[in-house]
DNA sequence: GCTTGATTTGACCAAGTGGTCAAAGGCACG
DNA sequence: CGTGCCTTTGACCACTTGGTCAAATCAAGC
C-alpha cells in the first residue's frame, strides 16, 4: 500500500495542483458529474498531461477521499478523556463547525460519496471510522457515569454534532436562500453552543 | 404553467411508473450519474417508449423535484400557532423523522440537488421555501415572546430540525456502518425528543 | 373487418467521455 | 554539443449517452 512519494519538485507541484482542481470539481458535480477535461482545465493542464500524473479519474477521486478522511476525523480524535466533559464537547462542536466553514468542499465531497451509498469508502466507514466512534462513545459513557454530563446516547450525540455542523456546509445554498444570503456561521455557533449546553449540563 | 393532466388510464399509469423508477435511480446516482436506459429498465419500458411520455431525462427529474418539494414541506406547514408550543415543535420533529424513515429516496434526491448548489430549484428555495420559513419563524417568535418556550434563534431551530432528521436518511450508510447495521430510528426519536425538550422547555 | 389515433420499438445518430500513443519538447549533466 | 530522461501534447479510439424517427403494433369505434 505504500506509494512511493513523488520524486521531483515539478511532480509534487503538479500532483497537488491536480488534487486541488479535483476537489473543486468533484465537490461541485460529484464523481459521475465531473469530467477529466474539466479537472484538467481547472488545473491548467492538458488532459493527457493530467493522466500522466494520475492513472485515471477514479484514482484522483480515491486519493482525495482517502487523504481527506483523516483530516476530517481529526477533531473527533482530539476529544480527550482528560479534559472537562462539557467544554471538551463544545470545543469539538466548534472545531467541527469551523471545518464546515473553512473546508466546505471537503465536506461536500464526503457528503456526496455517502449519499450515494459510500461505494468507495464503505470499508473505511465500517473499519477505522466505526472503531474511532466506538472509542469516543466509551469516553462519553465515562463522563456520564461520573455525572459530568447528563445521560445521553453517545452515538446519537456524535451523529447530531456531525449533522448540525456539516449541514451548514452541505446545504449552504439552502441556508443562504432562506437567510437571504447572510453569513450563518456566527449565529450558528451561538445556537449550537446553547443547544448542547442545555442538553448536557448536569 | 398548467400542464394538462394525462388523459388515458395507460398514460397515467406509465407516467407514474416512470416517475417511480426515476425516483429510484436519481436518488441513488444523482442526475448526471443516472442514465435514461437505467430509468427505462427500472420502469420496464424501452428507452424510446419512455421518451414518448417525457420529453427528456431532465423533464423527469424536474417533475420529481417539483412534486416532491410540496410533500416535503407539508410537516412544516402543519406547524400551528394555535397549538401548545413545545408539543407542536416536538410533533414536527417526529413527523420529519418519520419522513426520513419512510421516504429516504425523496430526502436523498433533494439532498443531492442542494449539495450541488440547487441549480434547478434555487428559485423555489428563495421563493416559496423562504416565505414559508419566514412565516413559521414568526410563529416561533410569538411563542418565545409569550414565554411558552425558551429564547432561541427560530431559523437555526428550523435548520437544526432539518439537519438532524434528514441526516438519518441522507447519511444512512454511515449511520448504519457505525451502529453495525442496527435500525437507528427508534433511538433517534428518543434522542431528538430529549434534545429539543431540554433546549426549549421554559 | 376497417379505419384512426395512440402506443411501442429497432435502428440509428451526434456529441461527449475516459483513456491511449507515438512523437515532440524541455532539461540536466557529461 | 550530445545523450538520456522527464514532461507535454495533438490526434485518435472505443464506448456511452441523450435523443430521433420511421415503421410496426395495438385498441376502440364504426
Amino acid at each position: 500500500m505504500t506509494k512511493s512519494a513523488p520524486r521531483t519538485r515539478i511532480q509534487e507541484k503538479n500532483r497537488s495542483t491536480i488534487l486541488e482542481a479535483g476537489l473543486d470539481v468533484f465537490s461541485q458535480f460529484g464523481f459521475r458529474g465531473s469530467t477529466v477535461d474539466q479537472i484538467a482545465e481547472a488545473a491548467g493542464l492538458s488532459k493527457p498531461n493530467l493522466l500522466y500524473y494520475f492513472p485515471s479519474k477514479e484514482a484522483i477521486y480515491l486519493e482525495l477521499l482517502k487523504s481527506l478522511l483523516d483530516t476530517w476525523l481529526d477533531p473527533l480524535r482530539a476529544l480527550n478523556d482528560d479534559g472537562k466533559a462539557l467544554p471538551e464537547i463544545l470545543d469539538y462542536v466548534k472545531r467541527k463547525l469551523a471545518m464546515a466553514r473553512d473546508f466546505p468542499r471537503e465536506s461536500r465531497l464526503f457528503a456526496g460519496e455517502i449519499l450515494q451509498g459510500a461505494p468507495r469508502i464503505e470499508d473505511a466507514l465500517k473499519g477505522d471510522l466505526k472503531t474511532l466512534v466506538d472509542e469516543k462513545a466509551q469516553v462519553i459513557r465515562h463522563w456520564i457515569a461520573a455525572g459530568k454530563i447528563k445521560e445521553v446516547d453517545p452515538y446519537h450525540l456524535i451523529f447530531s454534532i456531525w449533522a448540525l455542523t456539516q449541514h451548514y456546509a452541505d446545504f449552504d445554498t439552502q441556508v443562504r436562500a432562506v437567510l437571504g444570503g447572510q453569513d450563518p456561521f456566527p449565529s450558528a455557533e451561538h445556537y449550537l453552543e446553547q443547544l448542547f449546553t442545555s442538553r448536557l449540563k448536569p
